[in-house]
Formats: C-alpha cells, structure tokens, sequence
DNA sequence: CTCTATTCTCGTACTGCGTACGAGAATAGA
DNA sequence: TCTATTCTCGTACGCAGTACGAGAATAGAG
C-alpha cells in the first residue's frame, strides 16, 4: 500500500479486478455475487446519494454480513470502481456511426448528460480517475468508431473522448447542483439576499449590473447544446 | 439540519458566513483566528492531499485543541469553503481588462490552471457547489469585466464564468490524475498491460488501433490550450 | 464415507473520523 | 467585585472502513 499522500487517487489494479473470469471449483459456493452487490450499491446511491453507500447499508440490503462484501471487491474504493463500470452498462449504442461524426458525438455527449442526470454521483465519482472497466469500453470503443472519419491518431481521440467526458460531468455537476439550490425556496432566497448585498456595496459594479440585467433565464438544456456545439464545432481546426 | 439525501449539497448559509466582520467586545479574547485555521488547513491539503485535511490534524498544526476549531467555523464543510475562498486569494488580477475579450479571457483560464496545479485538490473540493466568498466575488467581478465587450447579458456572462472554470477543473483534474499515474511506473505498467490484453481480445479493433497507432505523445499544456481556443473561438456564435 | 484443502461467511474489535456536551478560563462592562 | 459573555478543550458518542480469525460449506482424494 503506497500512500503517497499528495493525490486521493489510489486506484486499483486492473488487472486484478478485470481479468477474471472466476474459477473456483472448491470451497464453499458463493452466497451472493459482484453483480447482486454493485447493483444494491448502485441503486442506494441513486435513491440516497453517494454519502448513503456504506459497507454496511450495501450489506444490509443485499442481505449479508458487513465482511462478506469484502470476498467480492477488496475494498470501498474497488466498489465504487465497480458501481462506475456497472452503470456505463447502461450507455450500450446499437446503431453503428453514420459517418457525421460531428452528430455522433453530439448524440454521444447528450446520452452521457441524460446517463448522468440519472446517476446524479457520476460526476463526483468521475471525478477521481478510474481505469476503464468493460462497460466503459464497450462506450469508449463506439466513440473512437465515432471518431474514426476525423482522421485523428490514437491519442489525440482518446484525448477528445476524454475531455467530452470531463466537459459533460463538469456541466451536469453544476446544473444538478444549481437544481438543488433553486428546488430548496429559503436557500435560493439566503443566496439571492447575500449577492444582493454584496452587489449593494459598490465594490462590485459589473456584479452588480449582472445581477439587475440578467436577461433571459437560461435553461441548462440550451446552455449545454449550445457549449458542446463549441466544443465540437472547433474539432477539426487543428 | 435539512437532510434531503439525494445530493451532497449541503451548502452554508452565505449571510452568516461572509457578511459578519464580527464585533463581540466582549468575553474572552480569541487565541486564534479564522485565517490562520483556513491557512493550515490548505497548508496541509497542499503537502498530503485532502484526504488529510482533518480536524485533529488541522488543530494540531494550528496548536488548538480540536473542538476550538469549532469556534472559527460551525464545521468541516464550511472549513472547506473557506479554504476555497482562500485560495482564490491568489488570483488577484491588477491590470484592467485590454479590450481584447478574447486574449483576456485566455489570460483568466490560464491563472486559473496554474492555480489549480498550485493546489491540485482544488477541483475535487469545487466539484460540489459553493456558495463564493469575497475573493472569488473579487476575481468573478474581474471575468465580468473582461466580458464586458462581449455585450452579454448578466446570466449569459455568470454562465460562461461558470463554464470555463468547470472546463479547467475538468482539464487539470485529468491532467494531475494522468500526471500520477504515469509518475508511478508500476502502476503505469500494469495499466498499459491491461489495456494491451483488452485490446488483443478482438473484440475492440478500434481501441486496438488507437494504442497501436498513438501519434506524438500530446503535453497537457498543448491540449489545454487546444481545447481553450476551441471554446472561447466559439463564444460569440450566438 | 471420511479426510483434507479450499473457499466463503460474518461476529468481534480496532482505529480514526466529525462533532455534541459542558466544565472551566479569560475578558469587559456594571 | 460581580456577572454576562465568549472562547478553550477534555471527554465521549456514533459511525466509518476494515483486519482478524473461527466456523460453515464444498470438492476432490483416499
């Protein structure tokens, strides 16, 4: 175990957690399976929020002892690993590229939005790095068949599948967090009252411009549509 | 203490927390100081990462027992928006904007990248919502200056704010995470192994290529600038 | 059928976290 | 000097992740 201390991101061997196919043909049969487990997981962080998964919640609702999780992923951090993969089963595109790649990769940035407005901890658990499990790709090879037409080379696609992925939990953080506040009446209140207030003191003149011309309410829907155009449209200037 | 669950976002009031320049004249006087707490705590996530931000340690470093942390902030989430806004100390811009949005706007994102590889759990701690404190009001007064030529209204103007800090977060998060990753040549190895074994299962040509074909090695610092351009080029398409 | 090696299950227990509580120390005005 | 106020911090509680190891289940060997 290395800690080396500056980065929280102690990932897991992949080898070790990918590459295998399981084989045990002696001892005790297993009671429950990764699968059973990653699901329960899944489904509490959905309904509750990351901060609700624990070893002993997921164990409670799959029916086992807190340790016995632990004869299927080595630890939390694994788990979440797992939890990740398992929900990019979801991102599963039948059709094949239609050649405008530029549409293909807007359709693949908005089923990762929607993928993400439905698991709303992908973003925050995306945002530690994380080797690709088979679900992931699977996704990843269809966004590199995607890109094929641009003639890129290897890296540089990679590079692109990463920075679209970054740019869409980066967006859906923000709109899921936004969601909150204006949902919650007095927290939208507290915040509008504060940046009145700060708007107020004459230290903040373009604040405080912003806030009394604010213009047309924005929706996240267009805003996202209208960044991810820019984002793809500049593609090909290289 | 509203627990709703489904998201971790359980933001400060504003209005207690950053409008109070605090008056009491009376009782015992502090031994500490709300800065000097704010300031050991982004010491110390800056030397061993954030995951060793805590409030024994803090008060350690400090010379405080733990519970006087308490007194300076009601607790560690709020310690974390203060250490935020702290940070955002550094981004103190002196020139006026030169007219040149666009040039001005490169300038901003990159301060913000050299910012967050200053203190590389910066992305991980704005990847939740805050509410911002007057520093970031400072550099966020600064934004909507350069933006000003733009013509904008004030919600188009905080949106693109929002937006270009979200995009170097995402970019400097990846950046870091590959950064470690190839700093550690096991752990480097293993991954190249395992992504070597996925690609000659035949079931992923196109990832296959990708690694077979790889084109120059991309710096972080090219891509970054590559992706920047891309979004700001793409800023007055409206 | 028994023995043994193997594998999984899970109760117990340890460490470390955030923080509630409240007794005591320091200070300012009456 | 007294009292109200404010800050300090030792103790303690509940919950987290997980190391350990005893016991249960299983498969092949004899």
């Amino acid at each position: 175990m290395s800690r080396d201390g500056r980065s929280g991101a102690e990932s897991v061997d992949p080898e070790q957690l990918w590459l295998r196919p399981a084989e045990p043909r002696r001892g005790r049969r297993p009671s429950f399976s990764r699968e059973a487990i990653t699901a329960a997981a899944v489904a509490l962080a959905d309904a509750e929020g990351l901060e609700a998964v624990t070893m002993r919640r997921v164990a409670a609702d799959v029916g086992a002892g807190v340790m016995s999780l632990y004869s299927y992923a080595p630890d939390k951090e694994t788990l979440l690993e797992l939890m990740v993969d398992h929900v990019c089963g979801e991102l599963t595109v039948t059709d094949p590229p239609s050649g405008d790649w530029r549409a293909d990769l807007r359709a693949v940035a908005r089923l990762q939005r929607a993928h993400m407005l439905r698991h709303p901890w992908l973003p925050v658990a995306l945002s530690t790095r994380r080797v690709p499990g088979p679900n992931t790709l699977a996704f990843l090879e269809h966004v590199l068949a995607v890109l094929r037409p641009t003639g890129l080379d290897g890296a540089a696609k990679l590079e692109v599948f990463a920075q679209i992925t970054a740019f869409v939990a980066g967006h859906v953080a923000h709109e899921i967090a936004q969601g909150a506040v204006s949902r919650s009446p007095d927290r939208a209140a507290a915040e509008g009252r504060y940046l009145a207030a700060v708007a107020a003191d004459g230290c903040h003149p373009e604040l405080a411009e912003a806030l009394s011309a604010p213009g047309r309410p924005l929706t996240p829907d267009a805003t996202f549509t209208r960044f991810l155009n820019r984002l793809i449209d500049g593609l090909d200037t290289d």
